[in-house]
DNA sequence: TGTACATCAGTGAACGCGCGTTCACTGATGTAC
DNA sequence: TGTACATCAGTGAACGCGCGTTCACTGATGTAC
């Protein structure tokens, strides 16, 4: 039995410099989907991307993923819920490749620890929506179970590097290691909300984001005894 | 000559935990309101607190200024040009506020950055909308000149604070003033952002935001070797 | 292998809503004489 | 001081729009027999 398909060339973009997530790019079979759910997150990555978290709408999603208007209703509660699940998987994805450029401290923490960082910024630029649903769409993250597991991990894998970091120098007298997993996040995040390549005070900035970070970092560390103060 | 003036008492709250910025409150006297572009810019203060920059509209600011929703448009071109003027306004008081805590770099420099570091979470924390339309409203700076004007102060004052602090410990091997800026900049907004009272991170943090910052300003000039390693 | 049927994942029409913005208007103000 | 009139800063009705969400529906799928 052979099955038809709709040709794959396509002549007319769907829309303005936005991937239709739709039938042609997801090999849909005709009234079912088949894999909406994952076309509807991919959607909405899209549009928070171009249009911020707060100015995504489920109607639009829903059109970028060629279905009616009402099919999102079959996948997600509401608006909100789509959102919350963006954020969710964003920031499963960050503890993965935080975890992943951290590779146990090696080959040295500190060398592990830059790769962290670049991870950090990485990830914020090129998962802007995701970063964005987690961090600055105003979910309460307390609302969801799984999305506050989610937020949990990240915190933690950020903690368990930060305390591996302090570890190689038990000399020094450190503040408590949750106020430095603080400190190290509240200056990542600074660096990769203010001036990440598409963020407006990019233009004031000389230097490439991670440059930043990374001489940040590197100060902060000597401040704490945790690399020798050079010269 | 004796007014006639409206009793102050209100029986009634206009709107649900919103104080109205209408006639009872500006004294507005009949058909004109008389301070209507200040009524409206405080109004959508107010509702950028509650709801964020992107969920503001014009509609509603002028009904909670006690207007028709074509008034603002005698003092506004539109919507983005409000919340630009609230950008503005904001970038003057941050400008103004961060240099009065300076105080010239009295009593000592490093108790005068302190207050700077001060000033700047109480006024992020105290104008969140301001710094919302500055920070997260996504609003081009160079679309507005004079915003642009007000944006570039306020990275010139802080600028200037850095420099002098720097100057203190001329010995240390200091990295460019802008780099230095830029750490501090950013690890304030990060604090600001992820740990202020009413942020999403802020249930994880058992530090009130000034003291995260402080203690992360101190290491972090430490590692610079401005102020002197304890112990 | 073939058929009956329950379940699933879509449709499309409809709803009520609030928004940004325009328009012709009108009441109040202030100034020239 | 009094009056005519230009200007200013409001009104309220209207527009077109897109949104979130609901509803009865229907086509496709997969399973029991």
């Amino acid at each position: 039995m052979v099955r038809s398909r709709t040709h794959t060339m396509i002549g007319v973009r769907p829309t303005y410099e936005v991937k239709a997530v739709n039938m042609k790019t997801t090999g849909r079979r005709g009234y079912h989907h088949g894999n909406l759910k994952q076309a509807l997150l991919e959607a909405a990555r899209q549009l928070i991307e171009k249009q911020g978290a707060a100015g995504f709408s489920l109607t639009e999603a829903a059109r970028l993923a060629g279905v009616s208007a009402a099919a999102p209703y079959r996948h997600f509660r509401d608006r909100e819920a789509l959102l919350s699940e963006v954020a969710k998987s964003g920031f499963e994805q960050f503890s993965d490749r935080l975890e992943a450029a951290w590779q146990g401290g090696h080959p040295s923490p500190l060398k592990a620890f830059e790769n962290v960082g670049r991870a950090y910024l990485a990830f914020a630029s090129e998962e802007p929506a995701s970063y964005a649903a987690m961090f600055e769409a105003g979910l309460s993250v307390d609302d969801t179970p799984e999305l506050k597991a989610a937020a949990d991990r990240s915190f933690d894998v950020l903690n368990r590097i930060t305390a591996a970091i302090a570890e190689t120098a038990p000399e020094a007298n450190l503040p408590p290691g949750a106020l430095m997993s603080l400190h190290i996040w509240a200056m990542s995040h600074g660096i990769a909300t203010l001036f990440s390549d598409g963020k407006p005070c990019r233009g004031k900035v000389p230097l490439a984001s991670d440059e930043i970070l990374e001489a940040g970092m590197l100060i902060y560390l000597r401040g704490l005894g945790i690399i020798p103060t050079e010269k």
